[in-house]
DNA sequence: TTTCGGTTGGACCAAATGGTCTAACCGACT
DNA sequence: AGTCGGTTAGACCATTTGGTCCAACCGAAA
């Protein structure tokens, strides 16, 4: 009854958890080394799979990469998704920064990838980034203008709110050895988990100036 | 009576001259591919020499590589040391983003190849990041306290702004597609340039929300 | 038991790559 | 003119790399 392949249903579960395996070694190795810098022998090493079983299942290097790409993509768009207009502005964007940061620290690698395929110009993305990305943008940022309308937002270009959370949340994953170097700290201890959160939250929501009671 | 080396003055200027032009071409390569990425073939042919001459004047590729990043990282902590006690924190925080943002639009090209390097763990970097960069963001953090203390600035946790506004200012460099790609703009826009930093401060020196004036 | 399609890996290949060797070049000083 | 040190490049090499080919394997259906 459950066989929808010809072969055994088994057969094709195994043969996914291989692809999968492969998807994983190739994420550790692409996201450290780009593309070029990474070797399909190390790939294949590390997955504990022969490289012509590598291209038995991925026929090319750049299927490879896409393939991982595209799995990243829906993963890392989710959460901006999530905000919609009948969240109060402070919930919607404090709930943001948690899930973001929740990411960074559970998906340290994907983020690293996606920075890496930004930094060299996003070749294969481009298009993609250009259609929906920038739709889902002009959306959310639509939602932003309401808040600021209806006055529960100070003025502010949503655009730019946006680049500042992803740019702020983000680092965090990207440049977690300088993170390390100076805070000796990383997004795995819950306290300093936390405090990133809370100081994020606190900045972006309240600002760092008292308001002046002078004048 | 100018002459300090032995054959012509002009000649060690032209000599160096060289050197520069392939850190050139080097930087715009690495920045791109990285540093197993990017060959010597190509850096040589987008400067212009040949590769064996490159390698005349850079033993190998990871010196070649390492005097590129070397390069880099003084100019990268100049805007962090240009804080001091001195001034305010509205003006200090102000100014660090609006040279930050500058470096993010006339350096896009090192402030990407810095992103890779610590993405890739720093490995040549780290060192150093341990050492200097840390004592560097503990003498600031001391001045962000004293700030709190005074109570110029509102309670929040050194560390975590320093990397706030790391991440975002940088991010206009290392992002640039992403940001074209949705906004269609670029830092070069000198409109965009102007809001990108307007908007920055804004946010992180006035938070979002307004003072309730309600309860 | 045979056979058949999906699967697996060792041998192999052409191209690219980091780096070496050697010979020639060139301007300055004798 | 000759030579000397810094400079330049073409030929060459060993290794790596993405990818192909072919032979073998294996579980299930006939």
């Amino acid at each position: 009854m459950t066989p929808i392949t010809p072969t055994a249903p088994d057969r094709a579960a195994a043969s996914e958890a291989r692809k999968q395996r492969i998807r994983d070694a190739a994420l550790s190795l692409f996201s450290q080394f780009g593309l070029r810098g990474a070797s399909l022998d190390a790939i294949a090493d590390q997955a504990g799979v022969s490289k012509t079983n590598l291209l038995y299942y991925f026929p090319s290097k750049k299927k490879l990469y896409i393939s991982v790409l595209q799995q990243i993509l829906y993963t890392w768009l989710e959460p901006i998704r999530a905000i919609d207009a009948e969240q109060s502005p402070e919930a919607a964007i404090s709930h943001y920064i948690r899930i973001k940061v929740e990411l960074s620290r559970d998906h340290a690698q994907a983020s690293r990838l996606f920075c890496l395929e930004m930094i060299q110009g996003a070749p294969l993305l481009k298009e993609e980034l250009q259609r929906d990305l920038r739709a889902l943008v002009e959306e959310k940022s639509k939602v932003i203008e309401g808040w600021i309308a209806s006055g529960s937002l100070l003025p502010v270009d949503p655009h730019h709110l946006i680049y500042l959370l992803w740019g702020t949340t983000q680092h965090y994953a990207d440049f977690a050895v300088q993170i390390e170097a100076i805070s000796g700290k990383t997004l795995a201890d819950p306290e300093f988990f936390e405090t990133t959160i809370n100081n994020i939250q606190r900045i972006v929501l309240g600002g760092l100036l008292p308001r002046s009671n002078e004048a």
